[in-house]
DNA sequence: GTCCAGGATCGGA
DNA sequence: TCCGATCATGGA
């Protein structure tokens, strides 16, 4: 299917800015990319105010994921007038200006907190590895040598012992403690949306031991469409220390403040490779 | 061999 | 409350 008018949307940002860690580029570049979302092998292309999806699932459920359905000219606007000084504002419309097309997927989100449990000083080549090698290990096939994401269930039957082989490390007996938590309902998922407070969300993820403050950002922001989560990672700090002598308070861009987080984060990556 | 990676936890000051 | 060491692993 095509999904027209996506504006300024771009599949090469919105892939390859390190908040999903199972897509790959289908030819030289990102601009089509291939991977599995829930049950749903799929290939994505960017026809450029356009976007092609080809796999199955209803055009709403691409739409959400997509967050097609989000007015980011209009937040990008917001976000590039948050701040004062000539300085601050400079950094950020050049941020902005190399993030822009950039979307915050709608992901899973016990895929997203595993994700980022793994994440944890490590490095995105490595965090996709093992990732790969625990879903061809543990997820439903789906055909096409695809595979799901585990359930907490799947992660659970391993054992702490059995993920190591992963190579997923310390990290192990992490995952299987959230595995467990989640597998016995302890810790409930679908509760996380109820939570209209950042503070009562962040909270409650963060009784899984291995889930720290940006672990739990980068869970609410990317699985839970949490807006407002604001990631602070090292290139994060790295940019805040480097072109804001002033400090920066996030705060300053209200329910928006992870999108401004992850221009952020996509320009100093950017800076440091070009 | 050394350093680093989308950090969190623990113990000691 | 804050700070440094430590945690596995592999790529640069």
């Amino acid at each position: 299917m095509i999904i027209e008018n996506t504006g300024n949307f771009s599949v090469m940002k919105t892939f390859d800015c390190g908040q999903c860690f199972r897509f790959e580029p289908v030819g030289e570049d990102w601009s089509e990319v291939r991977g599995t979302v829930g049950d749903y092998p799929v290939r994505i292309k960017d026809l450029g105010g356009a976007v092609e999806i080809d796999g199955d699932g209803e055009r709403g459920f691409w739409e959400k994921y997509l967050s097609l359905d989000t007015d980011y000219a209009a937040i990008d606007g917001r976000i590039l007038s948050a701040l004062d000084g000539e300085n601050d504002r400079q950094v950020m419309s050049a941020a902005v200006g190399r993030g822009a097309g950039i979307r915050i997927l709608r992901q899973d989100p016990w895929e997203t907190l595993i994700s980022f449990i793994i994440s944890q000083n490590n490095n995105i080549p490595r965090i996709k590895k093992i990732i790969s090698a625990m879903c061809e290990s543990c997820g439903k096939a789906l055909g096409g040598g695809e595979y799901a994401f585990p359930t907490p269930e799947a992660l659970c039957s391993e054992g702490a012992d059995g993920l190591l082989r992963f190579g997923c490390g310390f990290r192990a007996k992490y995952i299987y403690g959230a595995a467990k938590m989640v597998a016995e309902g302890e810790i409930d998922l679908a509760a996380v949306p109820e939570m209209k407070e950042y503070a009562d969300a962040d909270e409650y993820l963060r009784r899984i031991a291995g889930v720290g403050p940006k672990v739990s950002a980068c869970t609410l922001l990317f699985g839970f469409g949490r807006l407002d989560a604001f990631p602070i990672d090292v290139w994060v700090k790295r940019i805040m220390e480097k072109r804001f002598p002033n400090g920066l308070d996030y705060t300053r861009f209200g329910e928006y403040a992870g999108i401004a987080q992850q221009y952020l984060f996509y320009y100093e990556r950017w800076c440091a490779n070009d």
